[in-house]
DNA sequence: GCCGTTTTGTTCACCCGAACAACAATTACG
DNA sequence: CGTAATTGTTGTTCGGGTGAACAAAACGGC
């Protein structure tokens, strides 16, 4: 629910100051701490300029001055670092699982200033979780700075989740359908701020584009393997999404015509054959095991010999999606990425066996950059989202003090 | 080999009015003739801004004033037109087909002024087939006034085409490999203007998006039938590319692990069971019935059961698409829209039965709104394209008086 | 048929923001 | 220690979008 379309409009003037504002702020976001020379050098604009926009986000409170940091080496005056403030703005991040909730307050430039976790019941109702997810983000809010704006918060769904406004229509592994669950969380804080939410393979994508192992890629997919299976998809930089915002559900694309039933009603979808109760059953783990399939997987030393056909059909999927989005890398998250250390050759054979050459000789396969932490970091940067846009208007919405708004 | 990525450039002033200007010729492009009081609400900008536009367009001889076109009713000023100049800028679309060639000249606004086509012949060189094509060119210019600057021309090409350069990698029914056709047809002609060279489903995907059935639809898939099966993918208004420009190859996603051999080396590829050669077969039509497939299934008037299972495989294999890119339009192309018209029943029932039901829920499959010209007219779109991004610099090096040029 | 209303084109001064140039600051290197 | 190189700082210039005022052109009611 990111990304505006404003096709076919003029450039305004005052937008072009946002624009640079919300680009170098983005820059920062980004690097953390960068000088200006680098500044001027990425986003191609006059050192003057530079210094007028960096003034404006001290004056914000969103940036200062560091000590200059000697990236570079050779004769000059050396560069004016510019870093984060201490007391900058954040936001919550929300990364809603099938077994657990993790929130997270994710301080500007992606520092996770502090995290709590909370089992979920199987079958919990929508506001169950919501008043959950609440009572954790208080807690997380109460260790920063009072001064610090809230920005927004960032909820990462396993499901579909409808663009513009949010709404979870299907959630499969928690039962839930057609749930607002941004209303419910802000409810049950009683707060009014910017909520966003989002599938979790697409934060995951956008987490892994950002700062994790696809940075500089710009054609990335993230698949998550979290009980269910789905892709998160950024193509030229930016997130595929589709109409609705269901773009990605690759774990439903026919694998297998003679195949098993799949819970969403087909017959051998992928996930039939690489979702964790497949792979659960073919190690004949008890069906609990297939919600912490990923530390099952770990603990193996060796592939057992069961796990092979999984990932000659891992490679077999792989292929599909190589061939229908031509990236540059695939990530694998969750249990996929366990699976992946396990049987990588199969994998890659079945890859190579079935993608065209000419779209598989740019891709590379790896793990998330980010471990474990690639949704919840993706649903920290669709929260940052509107402060990149126009920071000013940004800020001027968020929230200060909310540690003793929400204890109060 | 269009977009151009520029993820964290700040704004330049200077690109505010290049940016401004291209965007407002590319309203009038799209629209043909549009009076500047809709300008201005489209573009957002001021009056002021909009006329100053335009006063610079009329003098870089691109626009005329036109006769206030009186679309509102109502009291005051009526709005001036503006249209396109009659010696405006214009572009060679060259549709390489698997049998025959069609090279239009297209001025700016869609008007095909001229076209000319040519047989190819079966396992032609590619220098051969470069000739050919620089031969139909000379035709096609001779008609178009003298003062007419010549932008550039876009080739479609029925196989795989690598961004950037526009090397065609692969073309299997040309039974090409690695060749750079813009060269060949620049060096056959003696001259030296921008090529572009893309895919035929992305050309169509993009003709279709502009000026066919999905204008205002920022989400379309266009599939080309055209012996192979390929897809041409807009997501959020931008065509979808991939790494190499290779995305969108679903025709050799898999479908039937028990299919048949597909000329790409694997087995049970979509293209196996909905591509020309497997209808044909299908239909008992003879081989060569499979090139001209769509006027083959044009004749019938209504369908012999032994279509459809091609019908219900297209149906499964668009609930693919749909799951995987959550289009809003999915317009067919070539024989498959032909197919489409003859098995309708089957084809949405294959749909309906194995896409996700948020997804299928705001998809529409139609056919295309240009007919047989999509993909014509999309190679004229990727030649306009640098006009739109930098009008000025676009001209300036465009040629005028090609027609004595080439006779010459 | 006239006059007020409405909408738009036109012109001008204005403002904002990026670019540019000159100078100062700061370091590396010989 | 002096020179070259790079960058921050400052004041000025320049370009382009904005806004206000006025003129133009059509409609509608009287």
């Amino acid at each position: 629910m990111s990304q505006q379309r404003t096709a076919g409009l003029g450039t305004n003037q005052e937008a072009v100051r946002r624009h640079n504002l919300g680009t170098l702020l983005r820059h920062v976001h980004g690097a953390g701490q960068l000088s200006r020379a680098e500044l001027t050098t990425a986003m191609g604009l006059n050192r003057s300029t530079i210094a007028g926009l960096v003034a404006e986000l001290g004056v914000l409170g969103v940036t200062r001055r560091a000590v200059p940091a000697s990236s570079r080496t050779g004769a000059g005056r050396p560069s004016a670092g510019v870093s984060l403030a201490h007391d900058g703005p954040y936001v919550i991040a929300v990364d809603l699982g099938v077994d657990r909730a993790v929130v997270a307050a994710v301080a500007l430039g992606g520092d996770v200033l502090r995290r709590a976790q909370a089992p979920v019941d199987d079958g919990g109702e929508a506001w169950q979780v919501g008043a959950a997810v609440a009572g954790l983000i208080r807690q997380v809010v109460t260790d920063v700075p009072a001064s610090s704006p809230l920005v927004g918060i960032g909820i990462s769904v396993p499901g579909l989740v409808r663009r513009g406004d949010g709404l979870i229509r299907m959630a499969p592994n928690l039962e839930w359908t057609d749930v607002s669950f941004g209303g419910i969380v802000l409810a049950a804080l009683g707060l009014d701020i910017p909520v966003s939410l989002a599938n979790d393979a697409n934060l995951g994508a956008l987490a892994e584009h950002r700062r994790g192992a696809g940075v500089g890629i710009d054609d990335l997919i993230y698949i998550s393997g979290n009980v269910g299976v789905g892709a998160g998809v950024i193509v030229g930089g930016v997130q595929l999404e589709g109409v609705g915002g269901y773009a990605g559900e690759m774990g439903h694309i026919s694998f297998n015509p003679n195949g098993l039933p799949c819970h969403c009603g087909n017959i051998g979808c992928w996930e039939t054959e690489v979702g964790a109760y497949a792979i659960a059953d073919a190690i004949s783990s008890p069906e609990s095991g297939a919600i912490q399939l990923g530390e099952v997987l770990e603990a193996f030393a060796e592939a057992p010999a069961a796990l092979r056909p999984a990932g000659t059909a891992l490679g077999y999927g792989l292929a599909n999606i190589v061939n229908a989005f031509n990236p540059q890398m695939v990530v694998l998250g969750g249990h996929l990425g366990s699976l992946y250390t396990l049987v990588r050759a199969q994998v890659d054979a079945g890859l190579a066996a079935r993608a065209l050459p000419a779209a598989l000789e740019s891709v590379t396969v790896c793990l998330p950059g980010l471990g474990a932490d690639s949704v919840l970091l993706g649903a920290a940067e669709i929260a940052f989202e509107p402060l990149f846009v126009d920071p000013v208007a940004a800020l001027s919405g968020a929230l200060v003090d909310v540690g003793s708004r929400l204890a109060g």
